[in-house]
DNA sequence: ATAAATAATTTAACACTGTTAAGCAAAGGT
DNA sequence: ACCTTTGCTTAACAGTGTTAAATTATTTAT
């Protein structure tokens, strides 16, 4: 009775059919534009047929997530594995994470949230720099060393806000962490950055 | 003729309206629920209506999302107000701008493409954790003095996962940035906090 | 005041979406 | 041969954004 090992063996397959679908038309479409009826075309099938593999759509999500971590695992560790001392591992590993990131992009939405659309118009949008302004300007008193390149200051600016909106994000999606901690992280980030502003 | 001002400004107001009934919608149930029957319903009319107000849903989003940059300013700008050192300006800002994203999380969320959805499954997902331990790890071996608290590892991980997920986060959503700063920044942040570890 | 014109609002429809239930046709077992 | 199970599709439901047509209300003109 081969023939049930079989079958199960072509059920494992549209199952990864299914996956390797939506990915397919995520990175054609973006998010947003995936669908059911689409997937099941690709895969050459009605749309129901997908809910004998998936409880429904957010369960094709929920497992694309978990491979999701699962490559981000292996190649984390691929780069620890290249190094022996702590610290050059660790940039390594960040720096694996950072690669992910840019080379699964669409699985690291998924996986952390980052939502990624309408940007043409919002990038246009003058009250969009406001706040930024403020900011730079403040930045900028505080360079003491004269003749810095406005890339200096770019990039001290985007020090602060990547560390404080990559707080707030990992807070607003996994949300219920400790406040307390949060306001620590903060606080000796923030004095950190400006401590050593001018190197 | 004061009938014109009045029409034009019951107009304004139903705009008005449009927007606060959506905004209300999200905090109730989430951008996710949004639609434009559920607006219709809250301002009493019926959906059509409102793209005389608006050219489509996206429109309205968008508005929001200047509203959300214009209250943003506003906040920093009081918080540099109330201080007169730069370095201590700077750092009542980023805390206005961190107040900001709490206080009003559902703008936030809309101005940098942060989504929030189904976390639940997600934190249960065993998988999600395998880079997280290695990254631990690590860290744990480049803190050398002795009898650091699990908290202090914690903050630790938790400072460079958020410069470095805030980093790829904004380039994610505003696509197309200058590559080589942003491994500058990287670089330099990694290091930076590598090498005060241990404070 | 009545008729015509204009504005305001709704109803109906279209093409989608996720999802479920019913139907059908082929295969397997007895 | 019949019955049951399996695989798959069609049809349907309730919802989505959006548009065009129909309807109602209001204003304007005669």
């Amino acid at each position: 009775m081969g023939s049930k090992e079989r079958i199960a063996r072509l059920k494992e397959e549209t199952r990864m059919n299914i996956l390797d679908a939506s990915l397919e038309i995520v990175k054609e479409e973006g998010w947003q534009s995936l669908s059911m009826r689409k997937i099941a075309d690709r895969i050459e099938y009605t749309a129901p047929i997908i809910y004998e593999y998936f409880q429904n759509k957010e369960g094709i999500l929920l497992e694309l997530t978990r491979q999701g971590y699962i490559i981000l695992a292996r190649e984390i560790r691929a780069a620890r594995g290249q190094h022996v001392e702590p610290a050059v591992q660790l940039e390594a590993m960040w720096t694996a994470y950072w690669d992910f990131a840019f080379k699964y992009k669409e699985l690291y939405q998924l996986m952390y949230g980052v939502d990624m659309n309408c940007c043409e118009l919002k990038k246009r949008m003058p009250e969009a720099d406001l706040a930024d302004e403020q900011i730079y300007d403040v930045i900028e008193q505080l360079i003491t060393v004269k003749n810095r390149s406005e890339d200096f200051v770019c990039r001290k600016f985007y020090t602060f806000w990547s560390i404080i909106h990559g707080l707030i994000s990992i807070n607003l999606v996994n949300k219920g962490r400790n406040e307390e901690m949060n306001q620590r992280i903060l606080k000796d980030a923030i004095k950190g950055i400006i401590k050593y502003i001018n190197e």
